[in-house]
DNA sequence: TTCACTTTCACTGTTTACCGTGATAAAAAC
DNA sequence: GTTTTTATCACGGTAAACAGTGAAAGTGAA
């Protein structure tokens, strides 16, 4: 009995890259690729009965990322493993990806002997995630207790993006459908917060933390 | 009579991709893989005779990036046509593929096809830069004449450093033993200067051009 | 089912930013 | 040697940000 595999990565030549690496192994059926989560998403809705073993993805996508397509697919049917396979590996990510509960992940640089043991792994019912990974895992866990307990919530993290956007306080009021009053909260609050002095400040980490573009 | 090529990547599964794709073309010999650009130079120094027709190689790798091993190989071997294949695809980058003279770039995400072609046309003798690269390449020329042409004077570069790093006028002005109003007025130019609206714009501004750090 | 957090809103001040308009002396460019 | 740019300062008005305090409804987890 095979099993049945799907890969999503927008980087057409990766995914041609995997597979022919994938092919070569007899007792796995690639089902599908695709270049975003969305048609994957689509796929499932269209076909709630197939069985799908293992969805190998990438993070970033275009439409519908790696995480959030964890989570769509597992929502309708839980049985499905995901592994992640990115270039990407900072602790933030890493953090994301373990509390989204996803299967596994491997570096892209990693040995194809390695892709296959994480395949094998997970499809036996286990968790496969690289060395490197674990490692910046639990790196980050120490050194974070100290600074970053900070959390925006969403509501915090619209304004302050509309905010490090240049919208002024009404602005921002009228695009989100909020009073005036309520804004100037989320900007007291944010300040305070973020032990920052003013718009400057809240740009700044806006930045730093990717809401907005440079 | 088959082209000699090498390929150069450090993420091995990509390598894997690439290697799979080129070996289904009869007239390609892939004489060496390497996952950094120094095994690639010490691989000329040891067979300086070797006919090596094209360098298929990414651009950051560890040790010997992309670049720098297109110019150590073509300072000793000018007939060693190089092909830059990376998911980056912003205009500095771009910018600095062309000073090099490299001969060619495809984005990861592109198809095989493409690859195919790229190779093809280099191996041709012309170079192949994809559509997408050029476009950015051009729309970067063409605004940053109006942009760049922006030239803050050294005081205005204090004041707005001073702004960025959240500092009040009246404060600017005690740094600088200036006039509250002084600092206005450099505030006022510099947000009509920079087109922005306010104090976060021109945050981004100083941060975009490094006068402060993140 | 509490309890904490999030989200939302309101009022009242004070301070600062933003805008227009303009002026003067010195330095730099033409 | 005149013109342009730079650096400096001034005033008055409006809009926005900043600060303190408080409060109510909803979410969600312990």
């Amino acid at each position: 009995m095979k099993y049945n595999l799907i890969i999503v990565d927008d980087h057409k030549m990766f995914l041609d890259g995997l597979l022919s690496i994938l092919n070569t192994e007899s007792n796995y059926h690639i089902v599908l690729t695709a270049k975003d989560g969305e048609h994957i998403v689509k796929y499932q809705e269209i076909n709630p009965n197939e069985k799908i073993d293992l969805v190998i993805t990438d993070i970033s996508m275009p439409k519908v990322d790696g995480i959030t397509l964890n989570k769509i697919l597992k929502e309708k049917n839980p049985s499905i493993k995901t592994l992640v396979v990115s270039m990407h590996n900072d602790p933030q990510m890493i953090d994301n990806l373990i509390e989204h509960d996803v299967d596994g992940y491997v570096p892209k640089n990693a040995e194809k002997q390695e892709l296959l043991l994480a395949i094998e792994t997970i499809l036996g019912g286990k968790k496969y995630f690289s060395r490197d990974i674990k490692d910046i895992y639990l790196e980050n866990k120490f050194s974070k207790k100290k600074e970053n307990t900070i959390k925006l919530t969403k509501r915090e993290i619209d304004v302050i993006t509309l905010i490090a956007q240049e919208f002024t306080t009404q602005e921002i009021a009228d695009q989100l459908f909020l009073s005036k009053h309520t804004i100037e909260s989320y900007r007291k609050n944010l300040i305070a917060k973020l032990s920052v002095r003013n718009l400057a400040g809240l740009t700044k980490y806006a930045l730093k933390m990717g809401y907005i573009d440079a």
